[in-house]
RNA sequence: GGCCUUAUCGUCUAGCGGUUAGGACGGCGCCCUCUCACGGCGCAAACUCGGGUUCGAGUCCCGAUAAGGUCACCA
């Protein structure tokens, strides 16, 4: 058989060139010693899944704390699957979290000397490449149509044989010169396939960064390295993508670990030197009760979007990653917390073993802490942006009036005070829960614990007494004053000894105005809220409450 | 089902032959307190089950069980 005469009927590309060309084209890279390249990789399909971001994180932190370099390369290779706007999607998501590649898709410049790094732009390389293999004679033209395949599949599966196109299983793996061509003639369609030289008889062990040892066996599957559309699979492109990329640390998620085997006999057939390879668990979500990885088919509110639209500070969700990706970060980020993230030394062998399950109890408790930190500008800025994207209108009107909103702010997050508070979690939830101070949505389901009769002479007995000068504690006189007007006790050490000599205590009475003013139960300090709401509208609000008794 | 991997509080985990099995989140209780928070203190809560090896096993070995991943012209 003429094999030189059938790679270039197969793979008819004029613009490959000789081998010995692209070798020179991307050269090893120069780094320090120990510098690692790694790479983010992602399909543009549309949806930025949470365990994208946790890998990147990985990712970009060995890379950029060995000294080394992530680049950005788009595995569009799936036609079917592309979704217009994706990669974008990609780096607006990367952008959001803050973590930078050195090169790869969309950025300009010369530092970009590895590319295309889009893989539909590389054809020629997979070209060149198959071309090579099939005058070797270690690819073949396959045939087969979709129906067959599957055929195949259930007569292996009926005899509980191992599934695939392997061995005396692979039907055009031995077509004769003129049966080819024939079928070429015939203008049949074909994939090209790996002869794969492998036995799964044969074991070695495999060295996971992550993981650890491992077995894996030969690979024997004749998979298909290019489709008939001349376009690579995954695999081929990943073998000539991360040697010619000069990749020397490829940190996945492990659901690639069963396809290794066909990518060590791939690195091998195209005598490329295999980067280290670190596989990564998935996060898992519980599903009803099972746990299983997260889906992008299943767990919409698993996508990156979902976090932004919620207003999760993405600190936040950076941190929490953080802490699931290497178990000794909480413990120094609880010693250092006020130094920059990127000096945590991170380290995949610490990487967990076992996929984790996302847990937004920890996530919220994280927020919370990371926004405390914001002073109340920040915190204006981060609201401001989330509610122009995803506000309500009247929402977005908490904004026009920069001073007084500030001052709320200042209130809810405790600034001034001995301790932070720490009552915002999301950017969705502090602008909801900030909704009392502004009449348009400040809509109060009045819910007192004391009969209405009380709650209307108490409320008219203070509102009478209250003057917007008081300061904190005249203000807070008239308020015992009121209790006491009332027979509730003001000093909580008698009340506690005897509860039932009084009808309620300060706290009942404070609780009543407070609900008249907020319509809630929970609030920061009410003085102070009675201040910034300002005179007029704290005693309308008074009124408000009476009235609706 | 075959292959690979994993197995410590509800969750994330520390542990790397001798520990009262530690921490964090969540839960609960107490204190502080005009409410709510914040903060402080405390409580409950785990080594999947068998066999070995060893003076001694959460730690090593072997089984069982369970869970996860994967078996495409998708990545």
């Amino acid at each position: 058989m003429d094999w030189n005469k059938l790679a270039d009927v197969l793979v008819p590309d004029e613009n490959v060139k000789p081998l010995d060309y692209y070798e020179a084209l991307y050269p090893e890279r120069d780094l320090p010693k120990g510098a690692q390249v790694t790479r983010l990789a992602p399909s543009p399909t549309g949806f930025i899944h949470l365990g994208n971001l946790f890998v990147a994180i990985a990712n970009e932190r060995i890379a950029h704390q060995s000294g080394g370099l992530m680049y950005l390369r788009i595995e569009d290779t799936d036609l079917k699957r592309k979704v217009d706007g994706a990669v974008d999607a990609v780096k607006n998501a990367l952008r959001y979290f803050d973590i930078r590649f050195d090169e790869g898709a969309e950025i300009e410049g010369a530092e970009n000397a590895y590319g295309p790094y889009y893989q539909r732009e590389r054809a020629e390389i997979y070209h060149a490449y198959a071309k090579e293999l099939i005058r070797q004679g270690l690819a073949y033209p396959c045939f087969c149509t979709e129906d067959e395949l599957s055929a195949l599949r259930e007569k292996q599966t009926a005899e509980k044989k191992i599934t695939g196109y392997y061995g005396e299983y692979a039907a055009c793996r031995n077509l004769s010169e003129e049966e080819i061509y024939a079928n070429l003639a015939a203008g049949k369609p074909y994939v090209i396939r790996l002869r794969s030289q492998g036995n799964t008889e044969n074991k070695l062990t495999f060295r996971d960064e992550i993981k650890g040892d491992i077995t894996v066996t030969e690979n024997d599957q004749d998979v298909v390295i290019l489709k008939s559309d001349g376009i690579p699979t995954y695999h081929f492109a990943h073998a000539i993508d991360d040697h010619f990329m000069r990749t020397t640390l490829v940190i996945r998620g492990e659901e690639w670990l069963a396809s290794l085997p066909i990518h060590i006999e791939l690195f091998n057939v195209l005598g490329f030197r295999r980067p280290k390879y670190g596989h990564n668990c998935s996060l898992q979500k519980i599903d009803g009760d099972t746990r299983r990885k997260l889906s992008k088919r299943k767990d919409p509110e698993l996508s990156l979007e979902f976090y932004r639209q919620e207003g999760y500070y993405s600190r936040a969700v950076k941190v929490y990653m953080l802490t699931l990706l290497n178990s000794n970060f909480e413990e120094w980020y609880m010693k250092n917390p006020e130094t920059p993230l990127e000096e945590f030394k991170f380290s995949i062998g610490k990487m967990g073993k076992s996929g984790a399950l996302f847990d937004l109890n920890k996530l919220s408790d994280i927020s919370k802490n990371e926004l405390a930190k914001l002073s109340a500008e920040e915190m204006y800025d981060f609201l401001f942006d989330w509610a122009e994207e995803f506000g309500t209108d009247v929402q977005k009107g908490y904004f026009a009036d920069k001073e007084y909103l500030l001052k709320i702010l200042n209130l809810c997050m405790g600034i001034g005070g001995k301790k932070r508070r720490k009552d915002f979690t999301t950017a969705k939830q502090a602008v909801e829960s900030i909704g009392y101070f502004f009449d348009e949505t400040f809509a109060p389901e009045y819910a007192y614990r004391f009969d209405d009769a009380t709650v209307k002479t108490i409320l008219s007995g203070f509102k009478v007494a209250y003057d917007y000068a008081d300061d904190c504690s005249a203000w807070f006189d008239k308020v015992k004053a009121t209790a006491a007007a009332n027979g509730f006790a003001t000093d909580m050490k008698a009340y506690k000894a005897d509860p039932t000599a009084f009808p309620g205590n300060v706290s009942d009475v404070a609780e009543m105005l407070r609900v008249a003013t907020t319509g809630l139960t929970n609030t920061p300090d009410l003085w102070t809220i009675m201040q910034i709401l300002g005179k007029e509208r704290t005693l309308a609000r008074l009124e408000k409450a009476i009235s609706a008794l």
